[in-house]
DNA sequence: CATGCGTGGGG
DNA sequence: TCCCCAAGCAT
């Protein structure tokens, strides 16, 4: 296979064995590679939706939820057409919901702009809500066999050990970079595999803390094997811990039934329903529970008595720490509620998609 | 380019 | 327990 020519920057060591390389992953990986449901056949939409499902979530934790999903939306035009918060609540639990509500929307853009075909060129595809670089080329290179990279965090660290690269995989450019080098390796009319086979070699072998590299079908190529540094490898900065935050709920219940409330359609959690929430930054429980009444007042037009604190809940997100106190609340008045709010019966809330945070909540409530 | 955006599993 | 991590994207 002649060599592409790349820029000097991203230039593949001389010694590097492309064509036996892609032979070697590519035998491993036609008899390893794992029985996946998202690979029985390559059916455009099934491999998109695996590769939203897939972003930033393990293989193990999207199975069950992939299966759900494609019974009740199994094909572009059936996701298009649904109610957004069936999409919503066959999310729940997934996190990062704003994949959700850009898929359907994506899905909605193929019904109306590519007669329900998902598009097969780097350019259209690019367009879609949702779909970014290594989506573009994971769907382009296993569904419509393009000759695309697919460059995720697997890929970055089994070419950060391969090629002895020393850049760090958590900024841009080093994918940038990466998908450049993948590009000259990729072998003709097997992309698809390729990528995946890379993406399976850093599931499967090339792991992130301890490498089987005594195992590994291409330890003759890699230059970290080779200097015995596969483990120090690749380089990554260090993510910000997570921002504390204090938060006071309020269980108001009235005529049998509890308040809930939806947050807005965008940022954390959008769309998705609550017990009512408000951010303090008092100290004692007495200004806590000053703040909580106040909030319910401005948000919900109520005046409620908050009563005895019911007990704490904490939730981590990537960047949040969230420190819930729970307070039961007894309703004096105020009739009206926001469109965002409603009354709730306890039998209802499985209807409602409710996050995880919030679903603790509904947990140290049931053990009262 | 840095930050916001979830959740659950494993060493 | 703690920390890292998992088939990233939008802004």
């Amino acid at each position: 296979m002649a060599r592409k020519k790349e820029s000097l920057k991203y230039a593949l060591p001389e010694q590097f064995h492309v064509f036996g390389f892609a032979q070697d992953l590519l035998a491993w990986y036609d008899s390893q590679k794992r029985d996946l449901p998202w690979r029985i056949n390559k059916d455009p939409y099934r491999i998109w939706v695996s590769e939203i499902m897939l972003q930033q979530t393990r293989v193990e934790t999207v199975k069950p939820y992939y299966a759900n999903f494609m019974e009740k939306f199994p094909t572009v035009s059936e996701l298009a057409k649904a109610p957004e918060e069936d999409v919503l609540k066959a999310w729940e639990g997934l996190g990062y919901y704003s994949r959700a509500r850009n898929l359907q929307a994506a899905a909605r853009e193929v019904t109306v702009r590519y007669g329900g075909v998902v598009p097969d060129t780097p350019e259209e595809i690019a367009t879609l809500k949702g779909v970014g670089p290594y989506t573009a080329g994971a769907i382009l290179s296993i569904a419509y066999e393009k000759a695309e990279p697919a460059v995720d965090g697997n890929v970055m660290r089994v070419f950060s050990r391969l090629l002895y690269l020393t850049d760090d995989i958590a900024k841009p450019a080093t994918r940038i970079k990466i998908e450049h080098l993948v590009r000259q390796v990729i072998p003709e009319g097997r992309a698809g595999d390729f990528n995946q086979a890379l993406m399976e070699l850093g599931a499967m072998v090339c792991v992130p803390r301890t490498p089987q590299c005594l195992t590994c079908p291409v330890f003759d190529y890699c230059m970290a094997r080779q200097e015995g540094v596969a483990e120090e490898l690749p380089v990554k900065g260090k993510a910000k811990p997570p921002r504390p935050v204090d938060l006071q709920v309020g269980i108001i219940i009235r005529d049998g039934k509890v308040l809930m409330n939806k947050r807005p359609d965008q940022g954390l959690l959008a769309g998705m329903w609550e017990f009512p929430t408000v951010e303090t930054e008092q100290e004692s429980d007495a200004a806590k529970q000053e703040a909580l009444a106040a909030g319910l007042r401005e948000r919900f037009g109520i005046d409620v008595e908050v009563m005895q604190p019911l007990g704490t809940v904490q939730h981590v997100f990537s960047h949040l720490q969230w420190n819930m106190q729970v307070w039961s609340c007894d309703w004096i008045e105020g009739e009206e509620l926001p469109a965002h709010a409603r009354y709730a019966a306890w039998e209802e809330l499985d209807a409602y998609t409710i996050p995880m945070a919030h679903q603790k909540i509904r947990e140290l409530l049931g053990q009262k």
